[in-house]
DNA sequence: ATGAAAGCGCTAACAT
DNA sequence: ATGTTAGCGCTTTCAT
């Protein structure tokens, strides 16, 4: 492989003057400059990234903390992220983690075998070890789609978005609406307040009865949790699950059992994933910018890694209500 | 961060021996074998990547040649994947490329600016430079998915797989049957060739009229190419779509149009991703066994890499036919 | 069986 | 403005 000592010997010149045009640094001749790009140029070289990650102490590495699980939103919002990550020259390296300690602690090991340059977490992590940790080796990190204390964390503003949700709902005549949600993580938890919110807001008893919880949120759980749902209550004209995955679950099992969405019952999703658009039938949900997300997220963990900004306070960004064909007026 | 000095230095030996030690190398006496590995693990030791990196001459990184387009499917197929590459301790980074050439020229130039152990190949590059370049670097390759003549290739009997899915038709009564597929790749082609294969093998006129030809395997193309299809003919009871992607924009096409799957139109996907199970109706399809496919993918690329494996001939994997809601006898 | 020493490719401090 | 040099952490001859 052609190396720098090359280049400087074709060019005439040291291995440090050619370091310092790659690195753009100043107090280089213009016209050898000039002479070294076109040499590098002609030679296709490129500087190899273990030896400058070695000299620099930088891995060009990032973390993806994420659940075991890895459902359909996170591997698309993972696909954006990946997009820009690249762009900035970094490499990715996986994390799966299931929702208990032993797995976090697993993590957590692998984790400090890797001289990481930062972490996304697209999964919250319960253990203080693992932030102690990462503050004690002074590695960034980013939360996405969730909001951690100390930790820059780019999100919807959960409450309002399922607020909004529930509150179409309501304003389409339902009086009886459950909820399938996860009270694992504290967007799922942000995301019942919101429902509650609603209710309140316009008047409503807030019903716990009509509440399930799952683990997970996947197709696979939603359709467990909707069965769970019909085993316990039958006097409910309206559904709020708190992800897209958890609806369509939801959706199979209502179409099953011979109950059609929207003219029986309403289903009102969150997240809006790339199959949302498609279902039959289409599912009205919350967007999340899914785009943004992703693109904030890689942006904000190269400008911390970097140096060039502090966590901070977390970064909202824009949810919006998208209505579809899943809900409809309640027909008295 | 601590170093092998360090581990040398508190057990009062040298780095050759904790080196040789760390990589289970013999000529190590017994004893000090167990006083070594004592002391890392006590002390969370654990070898510099980028350093082992420059003297071993391997990033430990694996190259993932990806459709810009990323679809369900291929994020499915990458999440199997990259739970084995971690497994075996490589990072992954992604080359998108589109079906151009210039993007093509574009994913070989930064391929060049990365030393990667080894590429999996999810994608079809058409430019035999790329073919010339890793072979000429000795750089390991796995196509997944589909053929390619002298690269390791992972997939199910495509034309074999088409001919189960489109029999299945047949035989269900259906005999002006559409396709909908793209071109563009090689085993969107067998999978054609297996459709005119059940045709001719069942004594059917093949009827050329009735096939749709779209750029990419996605939703939106589905939909597309379902709209296209609907202008052009009019006179077909079943459809075979070459992916779950495409017969999912199909079907919803075909719902928009007031038209019942099955009982109107049977529809039959390839793949069965996670949605097709879900979906209304649910989807018959062919399936590709994703998790072997991830796992086979990531172990033949290590073996290349550890070179305790040649290429040799392509790794067939068993495809089955899961007949779900979506295909129905044809109503006379 | 073990250690000393060289060197992988690069950057940065220091010298000129 | 440019060159010299040391050193990042590791593995691997080559001695012993």
């Amino acid at each position: 492989m052609i190396s720098i000592k090359d280049i400087a010997r074709q060019a005439g010149m040291s291995p440090a003057t050619v370091s310092r045009v790659i690195n753009g640094k100043s107090h280089v001749h213009p016209e050898k400059r000039d002479q070294i790009l076109k040499i590098i140029e002609e030679t296709g070289y490129v500087p190899n990234k273990a030896a400058r990650s070695m000299v620099l102490q930088r891995s060009f590495t990032v973390g993806i903390v994420v659940n075991e699980t890895f459902n359909m939103f996170q591997r698309q919002l993972f696909s954006f992220i990946e997009r820009r990550l690249e762009f900035f020259g970094y490499h990715t390296i996986f994390f799966f983690v299931q929702c208990d300690g032993v797995s976090e602690e697993d993590c957590l090991a692998r984790l400090k075998s890797e001289a990481l340059d930062g972490i996304i977490m697209l999964h919250e992590m319960k253990d203080p070890q693992f932030y102690a940790y990462t503050m004690n080796m002074g590695i960034p990190l980013v939360a996405s789609t969730f909001s951690i204390q100390g930790v820059l964390s780019i999100h919807v503003n959960e409450e309002q978005a399922a607020f909004d949700a529930v509150s179409h709902l309501i304003g389409l005549g339902h009086r009886k609406i459950g909820m399938l949600y996860s009270g694992g993580d504290s967007f799922g938890r942000q995301r019942a307040a919101g429902f509650y919110l609603a209710h309140e807001a316009l008047g409503l008893s807030r019903n716990t009865h009509l509440v399930v919880q799952v683990p997970y949120y996947s197709i696979e759980f939603g359709v467990y949790g909707m069965r769970e749902f019909l085993l316990q209550e039958q006097d409910f004209s309206a559904l709020f699950a708190a992800t897209d995955e958890l609806a369509i679950g939801a959706m199979r099992v209502l179409r099953d059992e011979g109950l059609r969405v929207p003219e029986d019952i309403s289903v009102i999703g969150f997240d809006d994933i790339e199959i949302a658009d498609y279902f039959i039938p289409r599912l009205t949900t919350v967007r999340q910018p899914l785009d943004e997300l992703g693109e904030q997220t890689a942006l904000n963990l190269h400008k911390l890694i970097s140096g060039s900004r502090r966590p901070g306070r977390d970064l909202i960004l824009p949810h919006k209500l998208i209505i579809r064909e899943s809900t409809a007026r309640k027909i008295p």
